[in-house]
RNA sequence: CGGGAACUGGCCCAAUUGGCAGGGCACUCGGUUUGGGACCGAGAGACUCCGGGUUCGAGCCCCGGGUUCCCGACCA
């Protein structure tokens, strides 16, 4: 992509009261651009880094042999008051329509996917399945903060899971639990499996937490077992063990035993092998893609700008062509642009012809890109090229012939 | 939802006691410049969040509303 053509304007100001670091530098580097408190527009770079969180949730998610639909994010006030929480839950955005049709924006799926379930299982041999979707989810909450860490929309991936056993369940729960450590692990992040209250639910429920100084949730972590408990559920006992220690943390994922409280609610009924007519077992899984985006800023951030995990960064190699007056190296910057390009290299090439060396070093490193690639009448003296890692202080000289090959041993 | 702070050009901020709305960034034109956000000259861009009030005169004071940020509560 040529930065020249690119819908991408990083500012060198940002306001002095939003305190965030994910919020401070994804509208600094032009990846989010703020609509109201907790909604936010993913501009092309944000964008590009939101589809590669989501993306490896995907591939994940297939794994395990989820199916991917997408439900409306408008549901039916119907639905909702049929499991009550039209009324109980208090961050559900409600719609009444110019024609007198209440909505609700949904926050989660349990009130769509249940009924859309009926369809498809009626026996245990319909049995075990497993759906998900990537969707925007809205959720009025009383104070969005934080950037992308507690909005208003937001993105989720919610996995839901049916079931004829409780045993079965937990065999596939603890499948996907497997999952999301993987999930996580490429996504650059350690997130810690965490015991937590099982709200309305079920007595327990699990947390993937990823410990941030910015978080909001409490946990307390023991680190021979890498695991974790919240807030809700740590004991005096527990304190006494003295095996745990403290700290702040930030929730990307929650895994859920529904039991029976939807397929009820819905009349999800499966035949057993007997001919007898039972409730199906549900379990809801959620992952917050653009959450994630946020707490991967906070955690890998220096002084001047983000420091983006390969796995997510939104292009692997940042090339600036600093050319001046020098139309060789224009055209040479130009050539190793398309040459990467036809390589398979994901390429932001900053072509731009009027700005200074500075600026457009400033912007590298505010946007984070892995792989800097710095072309110059210096470097072409030496037909080669200026290599830094984003997270390497020192660059080193390469070959220009040799670059892809480099590359593709990093 | 309680408490605090803020709101001035696209962005970040000034404006003395209530007295001509200004600077920087970005933008346009001309020129210079190209290894860490460069420089010279010229130019364009504003119902000072909204609505009332006080006053000869309000960005500033008063009343009401809105929005944003921070702290807390909340966070199936």
């Amino acid at each position: 992509m040529r930065q020249s053509k690119y819908f991408l304007k990083t500012s060198k100001t940002v306001a002095k009261d939003d305190t965030s670091a994910n919020a401070r530098l994804l509208e600094q580097g032009g990846f989010i651009k703020k609509e109201m408190a907790g909604v936010y527009t993913f501009l092309p770079l944000g964008l590009r880094v939101l589809a590669k969180i989501e993306n490896i949730i995907r591939e994940e998610m297939d794994a395990i042999g989820g199916n991917e639909i997408l439900m409306p994010a408008l549901n039916s006030k119907e639905n909702w008051t049929t499991t009550g929480r039209w009324d109980s839950m208090d961050i559900l955005f409600k719609i009444k329509s110019e024609h007198g049709y209440e909505y609700a924006l949904g926050p989660t799926h349990e009130e769509t996917i249940t009924p859309i379930a009926l369809s498809v299982i009626q026996s245990y041999k319909d049995l075990p399945l497993a759906v998900y979707q990537l969707q925007t989810k809205f959720r009025d909450e009383a104070r969005a903060k934080s950037g992308l860490l507690r909005g208003r929309e937001f993105r989720m991936k919610d996995l839901y899971s049916f079931h004829a056993s409780n045993e079965d369940l937990e065999k596939y729960y603890n499948e996907v639990a497997d999952s999301y450590r993987t999930i996580f692990k490429r996504l650059g992040l350690d997130a810690l499996y965490t015991y937590a209250s099982g709200g309305t639910f079920s007595q327990f429920s699990h947390e993937f937490q990823v410990e941030l100084e910015s978080g909001e949730d409490t946990i307390y972590v023991n680190d021979k077992t890498s695991e974790a408990k919240n807030k809700e559920i740590f004991t005096e006992e527990d304190k006494a063990s003295g095996v745990y220690r403290e700290t702040m943390a930030c929730e990307v994922g929650n895994i859920f035993n529904l039991g029976t409280k939807f397929s009820e609610a819905f009349g999800l009924t499966y035949t057993d092998q007997e001919g007898a007519s039972k409730p199906v077992i549900m379990a809801s899984y959620g992952i917050g893609p653009s959450r994630v985006m946020g707490v991967l800023v906070e955690k890998f951030h220096d002084d001047k700008g983000i420091i983006w995990p390969t796995a997510v960064a939104p292009f692997m190699v940042h090339l600036l062509a600093l050319s001046g007056k020098d139309e060789a190296v224009a055209a040479a910057a130009d050539k190793l642009y398309t040459d990467l390009t036809a390589a398979g290299v994901e390429v932001l090439y900053d072509d731009r012809a009027d700005k200074m060396a500075g600026e457009k070093f400033a912007d590298s490193d505010l946007i984070g890109i892995p792989f800097r690639v710095v072309i110059s009448t210096k470097t072409l003296a030496e037909d080669s090229v200026e290599l830094k890692p984003r997270n390497i202080v020192d660059a080193s000289m390469v070959k220009i012939n040799e670059l892809i090959n480099t590359l593709n041993n990093v």
